[in-house]
This record gives structure tokens, sequence and C-alpha cells, in this order.
DNA sequence: CGATTCATGTAACTTGTTACATGATTAG
DNA sequence: CTAATCATGTAACAAGTTACATGAATCG
């Protein structure tokens, strides 16, 4: 069965511990929200999907609330560990402030603009994922990736710096 | 007028020389594809809309092949600078491997295998960007970008590589 | 003359977002 | 009591890909 990786970030937040679709979608947004975003309007189709495959279970939970906890059979752990197994394929980018300094020559001063704000939007990353690190962030795994996150947008707004600063001196001799 | 930043790929390839619809999306394929693809299926009605709105101009070929060339208005070029003037606001990652990586432990040699993974997969690109660099890359500012993207898939690589020795370390102090 | 490249376009599909509707429960 | 949060869902829309159709010009 070829499922997207959208189904298995629900897969995978569920071969942690069981969750109902809120649940899932508060997880995501302080997770991998940052390289991999779902809405409800994936979430809950996706469920029902994953659902009717017998991938994953639903309870109704009872207490407090009327809600449903999904929890992975054993169907479904084994296909999150095939899919764990395979290649990475799909890695998609979209990055405006690249496209802006990519074009940066159609403008005088475009091109020190355009790092200084990717470097401004990389320190904003920065700041945001160091809060969820403060806030005593994931174990494990996921802690290995908070640290690529931080690490990289780190990388990449100094770079923004340096290249801005060179172009700023080579500008200046040439004056 | 609201555009969307595939219509400012037009823009800025149009602002460096007339092209047509073939041009673009052959340019596309060797430099803005890394973090901004575009596919026919795009380019062609966003040249009709384009023109429609009087950014840009029409103009058949005369020669060898049946061709319109498009080249940027005068009103195009100010929508250029404008956009370019702008703070970026899009910036999407999709990575399949970082989400591997962060679901690694429903499986027990996941993340070593998943880190191995990625980091080849950034090593490939590297490969790629190496190849357009020593094929007369481009001038300018797309020759930084073309340097953004080999040092941070560069970087990515050995970060992979890092934690994936430090992992096997760690795990071989265990047992 | 046959294969490749140039060249333009569209239809069907997939993926994902936004906004809305709805309502119960809990915290202050 | 009322505001926030929990909770589930969908419909309309936007964006983008894939595959196909079509045909002319050029290269070997």
């Amino acid at each position: 069965m070829e499922l997207s990786p959208t189904a298995y970030v629900i897969l995978g937040m569920l071969s942690w511990h069981p969750m109902s679709g809120y649940d899932i979608k508060a997880g995501v947004d302080k997770s991998t929200r940052f390289f991999w975003a779902a809405s409800y309007g994936q979430i809950y189709p996706e469920l029902r999907r994953l659902s009717d495959a017998g991938l994953i279970e639903a309870e109704q939970a009872e207490g407090g609330r009327k809600r449903t906890e999904y929890r992975l059979s054993p169907a479904g752990r084994r296909q999150l560990r095939g899919w764990l197994a395979e290649e990475p394929t799909t890695f998609e980018l979209r990055d405006e402030g690249l496209l802006k300094l990519f074009f940066a020559s159609a403008s005088p001063s475009a091109g020190i603009e355009a790092l200084r704000a990717k470097g401004r939007q990389h320190s904003q990353v920065v700041a945001e994922l160091r809060e969820i690190e403060a806030g005593g962030g994931p174990e494990g795994f996921a802690y290995q990736v908070l640290r690529y996150g931080i690490e990289c947008n780190e990388w990449a707004a100094a770079w923004c710096e340096r290249t801005a600063a060179e172009l700023e001196r080579s500008q200046r001799e040439a004056a």
C-alpha cells in the first residue's frame, strides 16, 4: 500500500502513544511543521483512510470530553517500519528569500536588502526553535531533529550576514 | 496587484532578456528549481495572465522556428522591483529524510540509516550543483545563490555524518 | 529519413490551505 | 457566566504535477 508522507506523520505520532486528531495537529504544530506541515483538512480525512485500511484503530475515550483516540495497529507499525527502511525521496524547498536574492540585479540595493531580510528570517526561526528547546523539548531522535533545525538556521543566518558584509565591502571599494 | 512568487520567477527571468515559455522552463530547471520549481502547467497559463495584465509583452519571433518571445514591460519591471523591496514571506520545507529521523525510534537501526540516507541525499545535490558551477555557472547574485546551495548542502551532509558517527559511538559504548 | 529537440498548450489529478460550522467542557 | 480550549469535520479554493496531444525544425 502506497501512503503519502503526511500519512506517515500520523502513523509516527501514534507510534509514541494513542492520540486524537486534535492532539496530532497540536503535535505537528510544535514539531514537524518546520519540515512537514499538516492541516486539519488533511489530518481528519487521512485518519479515516488509515482506519479503513486497518493501520490504525479508533476508540471512543471515556471521561470528560467526547473524543476519538486512535492507536497504531500491528499492521500500522509494520507499515511505519517499512517506510523508515526506504530511501527518502521528497525534498522540496520554497524559499522566496533566495528567489529575491537570485533576481536582485533588477534593482540597485536589492542584493544587500535580500540578504539581510533572509538572515532575519532564519534568526527568527532559531528564536522559535530555541524556545521549544528551553520549554523542555523532545527526547531522542526528535531532539536531534530540533538541534538540526537550530544549527541549520544559524548557519544560514551567518551565511547571509557574512555575504552581505562582503558585498558591502566590495561596493565601498568600487566607489 | 497581488502576484504569486511563481509569477515573479517569470518576471525575474525576463528581466535578464526576452525569452519563450520553453526557455523559461529550461532556465528554471537548471537554476531556481532547487528552491522554487515550476512546471509547464504553471508557466504557460501564467504567461497569459501576465500578458493580459500588461506586465509582459509577447512578440512572434521571426526566423527558423515559430515561437513567442516575451519581454518585460516597464510596468512589469516596476512590479518586480516592488516585490524585491518587500520582506520575503514564503519559506516552506518538505523533507522526508528529517521526518524519518524524527520517527526513527519506531525501529531499532532506523536512526543511523536515516542519517546516512539523508547525508547521501545532500551529497548528491552538492554533486549536481558543482556540475552546474563547473559548466560555467551564472554571474552576480545568481552565482551567490549557487554558492549558498553548495555550502548549505555540504553543511547538511557533514551534520548527518557527524551525528551518525556520534550515535554509533554511543551505541557501542552502551553495549 | 528518422530521431531529437524545440515549442505550446491543456485536462485530470493530487496535495494542501483557509475558512467556516458546530458544539461540548473547563477554567477563572 | 463567559472566555478559552478541546474537538471534529467539510467545502471551496489555490497551487502544482503529470501525462498527454500536437506539430514543426533541425541534426546526423
